[in-house]
Order: structure tokens, then C-alpha cells, then sequence
DNA sequence: AACTTTATCAACCGCCACGAT
DNA sequence: TATCGTGGCGGTTGATAAAGT
């Protein structure tokens, strides 16, 4: 109990991890896969313990990682989940393939809880903030909100109607969605609509519209959408979120949100630089298996190599029992093989067990 | 150009759960 | 049953970069 052992021992390096530590990592990982992390330190000549190791393995190195900046898709599902998982970080992660848990937590600290509260949205509660607390802000920070404005809405049980009709236009919205967007709680996190069949679906549907590894999670065929959240960068102005749902065309537009192609990883920003980072060697046996479903930029456009390497952990688990799940090593001749790792978000789906928070809720 | 403030994110810390003994 | 070792998780910190003055 309490602090871990390896953590007492001395001598152990820690702090930023040099090129030649990730190279070290990742050879010993891609020859002889997780095993026990605490043997791996020694075993792959680090000077770091096994549980250092095993977050740079998690957060840096896993070759299933998605990199680049979170697209829209992705951030709605945050705020969504958020919604109803809270600071579960590794739950949210899980749907989230090729993220990380502390990826999503540093994102939740450093941008979204900011653009929720722009929007007059309380990130903890996803509630609308009080008029008085949005006073009290405005005291305090003056220009933060500078022209929030903020629709009447009415307590319907633990969420709210929008009752200000002004706050809907005539653009874009038939009469059953407008119905549906006007009608429904603003902040209901157990709402979903299903945009194919035109149903609202209660959450506790979630887990079995949206399945695991499907490529529909994200893109085509997308049969599911959370809807108790604006989209935050159409709407990162001045106005409260709930007016997102009735500006121009919000219906198709957020029908289109969600029948998009696969997710649009914003231009650019691949935060790491393979380049810079990694010795030539390592980046070369990155590129060859490359085919292998592995995503490292995210950038690759005509099929999703996360969805392909998605499938890949799928068909593993008609392998039988994985080298990891023997607690023991084995020799793994080609990256391939990191299909049978412990990948946590990859490997854990939308099942029942992993969604039993809806229907604690 | 120099300095300060703010934002970002990798990594650490401490706790908990669980299996093995 | 108690203890230990380990993996996993969420909160927090600190280094660095970027933006502002």
C-alpha cells in the first residue's frame, strides 16, 4: 500500500525522457511486448521505474496513438461523456480510440472547461451557470463574458427547458426537429438522437447503437449522435450554447456533424515531430509497419490504420490467451503483434459492463 | 529586447483495487 | 486474514513555449 516501491528506490532517473530512453522502450516493447512492468526497467536497461515506463509506453510511445489536435468530433464526445462520466478520464479515454486518459484530462483543464464557461456552461455540473453567479464572474473578471446573453429557460426536474422562442430562427429546422430541438432538455445527458431513423434514443440505447471498433464510431454510416451539446467552435462566441441548436440550419448541420467522413484531424498540429524525436532507426521501423494498421500522425486519409489496427485487436481476441494475459514474455518478431497488448482503449468496447454507469444513472 | 504572464502538456505523486502468498 | 507487489487512475506539478506588455 501507499507509495509504490520502485518509487523509493534511488538512482532511478526521472523527469523528461531522452530519445535514447524512448528508443530503448520501444525496441524492448516491440521484441518482447508487455510482460511486467516493473521487470521491464532492467530488462530494457533503463534507469526508470516499471511505472514511469509504462506511462511513457501508455501516453507516448504505443504506436496505436492518435496525434494532432482533437477534432470536433472528438471534443463533443468529451463534453458528452463529461456529461455523464465526469473526471473518469480512462472511461472517456476508452471511447476515444487512440487517445490517452491524461491527453483527454490536460485537454478538459487547458481548453474545454475554459470555452464551457465562455459559454455560460458550469463544466462541472454541464448545467447553465446562474445569472448571479455570471454577475458575480463579470465582477470579477469584467470582460470574460462581455455579452452573454442568456435565454429564459424553466427547471423541468434536474434540467431545463429553453423557453425563449426568440433564441430559435426558421432557418434550417423542420418542424420535427425544431420540435426536438426546441422541446427537449437542454442539457439532457441521457439524450441521443438518432439522426438515420429521426428517433430520439434514450443513453440507455447508447451501447447498443454505437458499437465497439465500428467504423461508424466517428464517420459514415454514423447512426447516433449526442445532442445535449453545441458545437464549440460554432459557437464560441459570446452566446449561450443552447441557442447552437437553433441558429441557421442547426439540424443539418448537426446532422452532418455527425454523417461526416471519418474524423477531419485538424491540418497541421502533429504535436510530436517524429523527425525530431525519434532516431532514424526506430522512425523507419515505425514507417515499415505502418501497414500494419498503425496510426502515428493520424494523418492518413483514405482508410482510418486506427480503425484497421481496431480490427486487428478484434480478430486477436480469437487468438486465445496473449502473451500478456500469461504474465510472461515472449518473443514478438513484428510490431503486428501489439495487437494482443493490454491496450486499454482500444481493447475495451461499449459493452454493457463498460457502460454500466447509464443504467446506474 | 527584456521581462512577465498565460497556456500547454509530460510526468510524477499518492491512493485504491486486486491477486498472490 | 494480513501483507505485499503491482497495475491503474485521477489530481497535481513543473518545465517549456507562446503571447502579452
Amino acid at each position: 500500500m501507499g507509495r509504490h516501491s520502485c518509487c523509493l528506490k534511488q538512482k532511478l532517473r526521472k523527469g523528461l525522457w531522452s530519445p535514447e530512453e524512448d528508443e530503448k522502450l520501444f525496441n524492448h516493447i516491440t521484441r518482447f511486448g508487455v510482460g511486467c512492468w516493473s521487470s521491464v526497467p532492467k530488462q530494457a536497461g533503463l534507469q526508470r521505474c516499471g511505472k514511469s515506463c509504462r506511462l511513457r509506453w501508455i501516453n507516448y510511445l504505443r504506436p496505436d496513438l492518435k496525434r494532432g489536435m482533437f477534432s470536433q468530433q472528438e471534443e463533443d464526445l468529451i463534453i458528452s461523456l463529461h456529461e455523464v462520466l465526469g473526471n473518469r478520464w480512462a472511461q472517456i479515454a476508452a471511447q476515444l480510440p487512440g487517445r490517452t486518459d491524461n491527453e483527454i484530462k490536460n485537454f478538459w483543464n487547458s481548453c474545454l472547461k475554459k470555452k464551457l464557461l465562455k459559454q455560460g456552461i458550469d463544466p462541472t455540473t454541464h448545467k447553465l451557470l446562474t445569472e448571479a453567479y455570471l454577475k458575480e464572474e463579470n465582477k470579477i473578471t469584467e470582460t470574460t463574458v462581455p455579452s452573454m446573453q442568456i435565454p429564459s429557460i424553466t427547471s423541468h426536474g434536474s434540467a431545463f427547458l429553453i423557453t425563449d422562442s426568440s433564441y430559435y430562427d426558421d432557418n434550417g429546422l423542420t418542424e420535427a426537429s425544431r420540435e426536438i430541438f426546441t422541446s427537449k432538455q437542454a442539457l439532457d445527458p441521457l439524450f441521443c438522437y438518432d439522426f438515420q431513423s429521426g428517433y430520439n434514443l434514450p443513453m440507455s440505447n447508447y451501447h447498443t447503437t454505437l458499437k465497439p471498433c465500428d467504423q461508424s464510431q466517428f464517420g459514415l454510416n454514423s447512426s447516433y449522435g449526442f445532442t445535449s451539446m453545441p458545437s464549440l467552435t460554432n459557437s464560441d462566441h459570446a452566446n449561450v450554447s443552447v441557442t447552437e441548436f437553433s441558429d441557421n440550419n442547426s439540424a443539418s448541420k448537426i446532422n452532418s456533424f455527425f454523417m461526416n467522413d471519418q474524423v477531419k484531424e485538424s491540418n497541421s498540429s502533429n504535436s510530436s515531430n517524429m523527425s525530431t524525436i525519434y532516431p532514424s532507426q526506430m522512425r523507419s521501423t515505425m514507417m515499415e509497419n505502418s501497414n500494419a494498421g498503425f496510426c502515428w500522425d493520424g494523418s492518413e486519409k483514405d482508410i482510418d490504420p486506427l480503425f484497421q489496427f481496431q480490427v486487428n485487436a478484434i480478430k486477436s481476441e480469437d487468438y486465445g490467451t496473449s502473451s500478456w494475459e500469461e504474465g510472461q514474455l515472449q518473443t514478438h518478431n513484428s510490431i503486428e503483434d501489439f495487437n494482443s497488448y493490454p491496450l486499454t482503449s482500444l481493447s475495451e468496447d461499449l459493452t454493457e459492463a463498460n457502460f454500466d454507469v447509464f443504467h446506474h444513472i
